[in-house]
DNA sequence: CTCCAGGTTCCGG
DNA sequence: CCGGAACATGGA
């Protein structure tokens, strides 16, 4: 039992750190409760808190949990594949155990179409209004959380409730995008079946959408762990790490190179230096 | 008060 | 393809 009174039950967590994984800007609802966190899985309440090598996890959610903190990834061999050089090697140092989960498609992309020009903080901010505001409530013990509305929901919403979210000029787009979802002109289900450079065509599509937002899509949502999205944080990384005298580099070189230089699990190293950055910058440097 | 944040889009070289 | 500018809002 948890201290509020539903039952818990135990999963195994081999090389998996829930508080660095959540803290990771690849999500933004979950809250600290108890000694765990709290969220919303599609529409599943649940609250996950670690012991050691496992997990104790509201009881019935423990095949959607392993699925969603994408318990199945091969950690180690992962990191075999990552180069072997300074910059990911002290991120690795960093960031063991974290996992680039798998979260519902819209609720990814809809998150990351208000995430443009904004920090963490205000995302988590803009999320947790989104979803008070228009998402169906869902209770855990004496909890109430609430899932991410739909589409089709966010589509028969106005621009002034979602910019009553405080999401400014963002509003226009989820909206729009939320309509041309709900309207079938974008099927979420099947970029599944195309291969990255087709998927983030398709995403691209999308109103707000560009080439950074469909890459955290594909590797946050879809698990394609080759997406390598570039933000200005990845960039000020590549630019400083690895073309450190040079005097122009363009975004084309950048992608090309991390393409190529971070190999087919790109997307746990770009996680890897993102967050080992972001974590450890200080603000005048 | 100023600066900047997990960008996208549009516009002129 | 490349560099600039506009676009809202609130932490730091």
């Amino acid at each position: 039992m948890s201290g509020w009174g539903f039952p818990l039950s135990r999963i195994a967590a081999h090389d998996f750190d829930l508080a660095l994984t959540l803290d990771s800007g690849q999500v933004f609802h979950w809250v600290k409760a108890d000694a765990g966190f709290s969220g919303v899985i599609g529409d599943v309440p649940v609250y996950v808190e670690q012991r050691g090598e496992s997990l104790a996890v509201s009881k019935g959610a423990g095949r959607v949990v392993r699925r969603y903190f994408a318990l199945d990834h091969p950690l180690s061999e992962i990191y075999e594949t990552f180069p072997k050089d300074e910059p990911v090697t002290t991120a690795l140092g960093f960031c063991r155990g974290l996992r680039i989960i798998r979260q519902p498609a819209w609720e990814c992309l809809a998150t990351f179409i208000t995430s443009s020009m904004k920090q963490v903080a205000h995302i988590q901010q803009m999320s947790h209004a989104i979803r008070r505001n228009f998402g169906e409530r869902v209770v855990l013990g004496g909890a109430e959380l609430f899932a991410y509305p739909s589409a089709a929901r966010l589509a028969e919403a106005g621009e002034p409730e979602l910019r009553a979210c405080k999401l400014g000029y963002r509003a226009k787009n989820l909206l729009a995008a939320a309509r041309m979802i709900a309207a079938g002109e974008v099927d979420l289900a099947r970029i599944e079946k195309l291969d990255d450079e087709r998927a983030v065509e398709e995403l691209c599509r999308l109103p707000g959408v560009g080439e950074k937002v469909a890459n955290c899509v594909l590797l946050f949502a879809y698990g394609r762990l080759a997406a390598f999205p570039i933000d200005v944080w990845i960039e000020r990384v590549l630019r400083e790490l690895y073309f450190k005298r040079k005097r122009k580099v363009t975004a084309k070189q950048l992608k090309l190179f991390s393409q190529k230089y971070f190999g087919r699990f790109g997307g746990y190293a770009q996680q890897y230096l993102f967050h080992h950055a972001r974590k450890t910058r200080r603000k005048g440097e």
